[in-house]
RNA sequence: GGCGGCGUAGCCAAGUGGUAAGGCAGAGGUCUGCAAAACCUUUAUUCAUCGGUUCGAUUCCGAUCGCCGCCUCCA
């Protein structure tokens, strides 16, 4: 079994195997009433990147990801301007991935709204009133903690005393609970506020957590295989979907946990009550790339908090910039033809160079999902092919490298689409006269094409090969 | 108050009981008409501090200092 879920099984003590070759898993996405800020993404940038690696390890996976709409912020929204909360939260949740889909992640296979599974909460709810796990109070139905002794199991609260006793922070609640850890699973609302759902025991809402265990088990089973998030969800968010569907269940809801801790900016935590966010198109507007910001939110493995800083997303865009040139020599290389390195029989050096490279990147993943040591084996291969090859690489040499580079990117997603600077024949055009400039010893006029082209935004490369040029 | 995390070069950081990955920036070099770009080399006798265990600790234990988070809407 693989060594990737056995790091990830510290979490829960325990191991699950997953025989069937399926992975299905569930993360909590953003409450769509605004912009996501860019922490946000981290979470969902390493939520792509698993499930990509999944998929790379011979993996089918089932990805739900869950846009969480019912939320008092977005019903007050939206009454205030008498629409519907599908048509408030429409617009949020197209920019949300129009940033998902430029940050390169691929998309879940379901991606539910709660205000759509209102009957699946129900039917929770129900089976918990019926089983004593939950019960009624003041007409609204919560959840009876002292029915489940594995309640804190996953963050590893303990509750002996300490939050249900002494805490002046432990909410002195108006409601009449039995336990001041219950918490609400269906809200009373009145017959005419809306918006409003029947039920059985009463018209009300849905509390916060209900959501999210009707539709992870609606749509992968009562039992399923991972369960990300942000840290911030794992109390009590996590906490409490654990206890409604194990408790209306009787199994194991979730077997492997993945939460992403967050981003400080300047060592403070990033958090829009503090209003030291960045959202993506904030980093977009001032010229950084997707790629670079994509780069930077995984150059950290997910499990430590990343001290975000403009410096570092520099510093991203360089190295971004730096893989993506290593890759496009490459591909010139291979065009280009020449006697091939090595042979069937005998892999040249920089094939064994590859190889390596694959196998550093595939241990550092599956050690607990390393990505910054995986970062790591992809730089040292550029470096060694560099220095091995001395800007001759054949091109079967440049194809076994590139084989490489596409494993990684498969997963990573950080090399971005090859630009094709085929024949712009303008560009073509004065790169060919400068040469003839210089060639001519007319170094004001080749100058002079150079500075033109770099306004355009071309950079040129004068090297042993002949003059190649980018865009930047 | 309860629970948890962190402190490694200018910056971002990985990591391990046996002597410090990687990236960025800096410096030097190759190349070049000069540049740029690209590439190479180089940068911590040391891992917050003080003790302890050990043949040996950055890595384990204890204490101290500093920072951060969750327990309350946030990924």
């Amino acid at each position: 079994m693989l060594r990737f879920f056995n790091t990830l099984s510290r979490q829960v003590e325990e191991f699950h195997p997953i025989e069937d070759g399926k992975v299905r898993m569930y993360i909590c996405g953003p409450t769509v009433w605004n912009f996501a800020h860019i922490g946000n993404f981290r979470t969902f940038v390493f939520g792509d990147v698993l499930r990509r690696y999944l998929k790379f390890k011979g993996y089918e996976v089932t990805h739900v990801f869950n846009l969480t709409d019912v939320d008092d912020r977005i019903i007050n929204e939206a009454n205030a301007r008498g629409i519907s909360i599908d048509e408030f939260t429409a617009p949020f949740i197209q920019y949300f991935w129009e940033d998902f889909d430029a940050l390169g992640m691929e998309r879940p296979e379901v991606t539910p709204r709660a205000t759509h599974h209102i009957p699946e909460m129900i039917a929770i709810i129900s089976k918990l009133l019926e089983n004593g796990k939950a019960y009624e109070s003041d007409g609204s139905i919560y959840y009876r903690i002292s029915t489940f002794p594995d309640y804190g199991k996953l963050s590893k609260i303990n509750f002996s005393g300490n939050v249900a006793g002494g805490s002046e922070r432990v909410d002195t609640d108006k409601y009449d609970k039995e336990d001041a850890r219950d918490f609400a699973l269906w809200k009373l609302v009145g017959p005419d506020e809306e918006p409003g759902w029947d039920a059985p025991f009463g018209r009300g809402r849905p509390g916060w957590h209900i959501e999210c265990s009707a539709m992870s088990m609606k749509y992968l089973g009562e039992t399923f295989d991972l369960h990300a998030g942000g840290m911030d969800l794992q109390f009590p968010h996590h906490e409490n979907e654990i206890a409604q569907s194990e408790g209306s269940t009787g199994k194991l809801f979730a077997k492997y946990w993945l939460h992403s801790e967050f981003l400080k900016i300047d060592d403070v935590t990033m958090s829009k009550s503090k209003g030291n966010f960045f959202t993506f198109r904030d980093l977009r507007d001032q010229g950084y790339s997707a790629l670079a910001i994509r780069y930077l939110l995984l150059s950290v493995p997910t499990r430590k908090q990343l001290n975000f800083t403009f410096e570092g997303l520099q510093a991203a865009e360089s190295t971004v910039g730096r893989l993506r040139n290593f890759r496009s020599l490459l591909f010139e290389a291979a065009h280009r033809g020449g006697k091939p390195n090595g042979s069937e029989d005998e892999p040249s050096n920089l094939a064994i160079v590859a190889q390596r490279a694959i196998e550093k990147f595939e241990t550092a993943m599956d050690d607990d999902f390393n990505t910054a040591a995986a970062l790591a084996a992809i730089h040292d291969m550029v470096r060694e092919v560099n220095t091995q090859a001395k800007g001759e690489i054949g091109a079967q040499d440049a194809l076994v490298i590139l084989g490489a580079i596409r494993k990684f990117d498969s997963i990573l997603g950080i090399f971005g689409t090859q630009d094709d600077s085929s024949l712009d024949a303008e560009i073509e055009a004065l790169v060919e006269e400068r040469q003839h400039a210089r060639h001519n010893r007319d170094f004001a006029r080749s100058d002079e094409i150079r500075d033109e082209l770099a306004s355009k935004g071309i950079i040129l490369e004068d090297t042993k090969e002949g003059v190649r040029w980018k865009r930047k």
